[in-house]
DNA sequence: GACCGCCTAGGGCAATCGTCCTAATAAATT
DNA sequence: AATTTATTAGGACGATTGCCCTAGGCGGTC
């Protein structure tokens, strides 16, 4: 079959367009010209760019699952887990001080269009919270475990969005710093009172 | 002169419109069909479609220039004013929950975009960060202010982006919550070893 | 070699975009 | 009252958007 290699990369090309120029602002053109397939053909791959965004979800589910799969296999510490997430804003910082985070800017850009597959880009969120909530659960924080989850997710996007806005490697990698400090208050709970 | 009072509509028809529906996606029609303008009226106060956004970016700047003045003279300790700032999270949380943070979303758009207004946005940001350093220098946190207010930032925008995902009130709480014990723990600073 | 079905190319659709122009009206000045 | 200036309305521009249609080429199977 032709036709799946031909699809296949039409969703790799708008998922990267997707990221740096935004779904809304990328259009079938752009998409058509990068994978070098007329817009004609286009259409018989996918019927609407609405399609097109599911399949790019899809996809971006696909690949961040293996992530975390690879990484359940790779360390057998969830505090070393935990930290390969966190590792995500070094090991993409180039892309993230550029487009910010792939998923964080989506979730934001279909809210404001009010879209239908808001839903399922949120998924993406909700996968790393529950991975994350495992590794913390894993980490004998029981119930506090979702909270734990939400936290650190929500500092990586606050991360991203300013190291988006002002280029600044060294907060970066001050942030990431805190954050594994972080971890290990967590991990050894003597907090202050 | 009536072009005055005109030019202010529009300026406050645009600027929620870019925040609900992003900048790309409002367009002149939008807009002037809130304002009750033709298109044709529209040419005469605005050029450019930049030169709107422009001026969107000076409205809010000045709105929150005079937001953290009534700050500064109704809290007469810094610690009472970052609460303030942190505080935005709730007084907002509607707001915030279906567009997300005002600033952080308009920087992530222009970055995509690659526009040339984009510092004119970060602008907003280093208005906070310059304005909550000051706080923390008044704290006694001295060469660490800098670092302090960005982390604030930080932690006010990833949790604006997730409440913007996830619609979860008690979320925002809880880390509302978190950030007001942050701050007193750099307020008095026995921290863990 | 004729056939059939998967795949592709290219043009065209109506709608909308930002921008621009001109003519008419309202306001101000003399 | 006359003239100038400030403001408005409305149409038209070329480009681009997502979407759709049709004709043809290419791959196999009888």
């Amino acid at each position: 079959m032709k036709a799946d290699e031909t699809r296949r990369k039409i969703v790799i090309a708008a998922d990267q367009l997707f990221y740096e120029q935004g779904f809304e602002q990328a259009s079938f053109a752009d998409i058509a010209r990068v994978v070098e397939i007329s817009r004609g053909n286009f259409y018989y791959h996918f019927k609407t760019k609405d399609a097109v965004l599911a399949a790019v979800i899809e996809h971006r589910l696909d690949e961040r699952q293996a992530m975390l799969r690879h990484w359940d296999q790779q360390e057998d510490n969830p505090a070393d887990r935990i930290k390969c997430f966190i590792n995500i804003l070094i090991a993409n910082q180039t892309k993230i001080m550029a487009f910010g985070c792939p998923v964080g800017t989506l979730c934001t850009e279909l809210a404001k269009l009010d879209h239908a597959l808001k839903p399922e880009a949120a998924g993406l969120f909700t996968l790393f919270a529950e991975w994350l909530e495992r590794q913390f659960v894993e980490l004998g924080c029981g119930g506090q475990a979702p909270d734990l989850a939400m936290h650190l997710l929500m500092r990586s996007q606050g991360v991203a969005s300013l190291a988006n806005t002002f280029q600044d490697a060294e907060f970066v990698r001050r942030e990431v710093e805190a954050m594994y400090q972080w971890l290990d208050n967590q991990l050894s709970p003597m907090r202050p009172i």
